[in-house]
DNA sequence: TTTTCTATACTGATTTTTAGGTATTTTAAT
DNA sequence: ATTAAAATACCTAAAAATCAGTATAGAAAA
């Protein structure tokens, strides 16, 4: 059996060096290389065969998620295990539906991590047991999922966020206070809050802020 | 010249078992212990020597920052290197303040860790490149500093988070509406911002939710 | 081309928040 | 024992937000 070629994509040098040497004595591994940012990784992947990539959701130029679709548009054959401190429900099913084999929280074990690389490369999904549990049981306020805002909305949502009030934010856009009113009642309806202070809560947990 | 003994603190394993294999080897260093809560170190330290600690803010019982006042508290002797990811101006002061010798990034390089490592353990404060930009440009949100905030406002802070009004929380705390009020008058004027949806933004921004 | 979505704007009524104070009682610190 | 800070409560009035609707023009998708 071939050894796995393997790289890591983290914005935190210390991360890599760290999982580098951890995952060194593997014997089926191994750690062709280590890159803190997305686009380092694609243009290695033109050039290089890979096998399996271990995945930071937050990096310098690219979103994990999108990176994980554009690195199976150019290796079907590799796959793809996140590492993330992220929590959100949302952002597990998208890097799943994105093409992931897998999803570790930062704070996972190191026998986990090995575990779940080698599922990974059996071809099955894999996650950590925090995970599983994020997985298992949707909070309330998430089984709606996460509120797809027009770009009028995104934008007086951060105007909002900034505490301007609506006559405020309709003399910077040029529009009706009647109308900032309207997008205002639209964002609150779409999250399914009550105000503005759970709409700004709700929308930074999202990391829509 | 003795090895230093050195402890590292973070949530994350993966990260304190890079740590170790990176800094193994080390000359004067010995990384006698790795915990991933902040209690653990303190125990540790009751009963052992520590000349060093490598330590994350966002751990899962204690706070960092107040975690660094603990430890000096109990061992003025040890030096505190903070390894985090809190880019907030606030939050690396309070450190500082709170007896830390150095802070870095966890994106920073690892000449940077040794380098700071070195400073620190010679007694003087040290940052790494980027820490150094955030300290020395304060931006507006930050010149007055984080607001230390009373029990029943952090209370109440988090009510008006969940989209409660004043009635509301007053019932649930069986207090007044209008001292309810008075309390998100204070809120508001500590935070130096003009509503609720400001309000949450920054304290959501500064930890404070 | 018809339908749906987005952005726009309005009415009218009600609730909530915000701004400007003041003031008393607990609790904690010196 | 005194002082300072925190928590409590109130007043008045203006400003802003929320609720519950309707409606229309333009863009984008079916």
């Amino acid at each position: 059996m071939p050894e796995l070629l393997t790289a890591i994509v983290d914005d935190h040098p210390i991360v890599i060096e760290g999982l580098k040497t951890l995952l060194a004595n593997e014997e089926n591994l191994r750690i062709v290389s280590g890159f803190c940012k997305g686009e380092e990784l694609l243009s290695y992947i033109e050039n290089n065969k890979l096998d399996l990539v271990l995945l930071d959701i937050t990096l310098p130029d690219i979103n994990g998620i999108e990176l994980c679709q554009r690195i199976k548009q150019l290796s079907l054959s590799t796959s793809i295990l996140i590492l993330s401190n992220h929590t959100e429900r949302s952002i597990i099913m998208q890097a799943i539906q994105n093409g992931a084999s897998g999803y570790l929280l930062k704070n996972s074990s190191i026998d986990e991590l090995r575990h779940c690389i080698s599922e990974a490369v059996k071809g099955n999904i894999c996650y950590s047991k925090e995970v599983m549990e994020i997985i298992s049981r949707p909070s309330k306020n998430e089984l709606q999922g996460v509120p797809r805002l027009t770009r009028r909305e995104k934008e007086i949502l951060v105007l909002i966020a900034a505490g301007k009030t609506s006559q405020m934010i309709a003399q910077e856009l040029f529009l009706s206070p009647l109308t900032v009113d309207t997008h205002r009642k639209n964002l609150i309806q779409k999250f399914g809050v009550k105000n503005v202070a759970e709409l700004i809560m709700e929308a930074s947990r999202q990391q829509q802020l």
